[in-house]
DNA sequence: TCATAAAAGGACCCTGCTATCCTTTTATAA
DNA sequence: TTATAAAAGGATAGCAGGGTCCTTTTATGA
């Protein structure tokens, strides 16, 4: 499982991706409301982002976020990285000092598959590619019922 | 991924288990030293699966902790719960506040997989049967080497 | 019967993640 | 050129998970 920082960063970035298609570049205030989380907690972790450069911000009046347009395809394995690292990626599941595929833990063998299909997701998957499914209708970023 | 003391409370009853298959009742030193894992801490944790009932215990000279002969095989699952809850098994990998087939968020179709694929796992092995690749020399319950 | 070995239990501390608040810097529109 | 809107940044609070310590209870074998 993601780290709830991670979670509110991808869905902040898939919020300003489908705002800056609209040509617009919102700011911390709509962006925190949007996608439900705490507004000076948002601020935080979009200044993470920018500091680390998957994101754009311009300051003043009329500033906001947005994706530089020459920028390629952001994958979520990229934010994850610099929110909370990718030792999850590497971790044995048993809980050993590391993974090791010649000297195994009793779940290794079943724990790498999963461990791997995540990590496959994550690499392929990117706010572009999920933001074009909200914006095709076929997923949502924020619940509407329960 | 599981908490910490998940893992170690999996770590434990996997060495009760050999220790058992062996005509012995290891007590809190022995396992946390066995487990490398911190001895006051070892002890909350396996004090929790006796309150449990998922182990049982001895007090007194030649105590120590043991399973119950009468006892089916114990899965990974009913420890996972009993320490940590099973929310990780339904929660949104998004962050929504829910999981929810009819309305998904962008990463719900190939998260579930991966969510389930590990609920599959933990349902199917057991103390029993990881201890076995243990006994069987197939698997390691610590790192000899790095 | 009593010294001792062992688990049970309660109180507490520490660290890292989550979250808030307030000040500073920067850009722009009026 | 100045008032204002906005992000950046620093300091700090809150809290849960991880971890320690000390006392109490219980059983046993010498
Ligand atoms: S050794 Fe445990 S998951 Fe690889
Ligand atoms: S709705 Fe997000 S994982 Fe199911």
């Amino acid at each position: 499982m993601l780290a709830k920082s991670t979670e509110y960063a991808i869905r902040a970035l898939v919020y300003v991706q489908l705002k800056n298609w609209e040509g617009k570049r919102p700011g911390v205030v709509e962006i925190a409301r949007e996608i439900e989380a705490p507004e000076a907690f948002s601020a935080k972790i979009l200044q993470t982002l920018t500091r680390h450069q998957l994101l754009d911000s311009a300051k003043g009046r009329g500033g906001g976020f947005f994706f530089n347009d020459e920028q390629t395809e952001l994958s979520l394995y990229k934010i994850i990285h610099v929110m909370e690292g990718d030792g999850c990626f590497h971790r044995c599941g048993f809980g050993l000092k590391s993974c090791n595929n010649n000297n195994p833990c009793p779940l290794h063998d079943q724990y790498k598959v999963v461990r791997d299909s995540f990590y496959d997701i994550v690499r392929k998957e990117s706010i572009q590619s999920l933001s074009e499914k909200i914006k095709k209708g076929e997923a949502v970023l924020k619940r509407s019922i329960t």
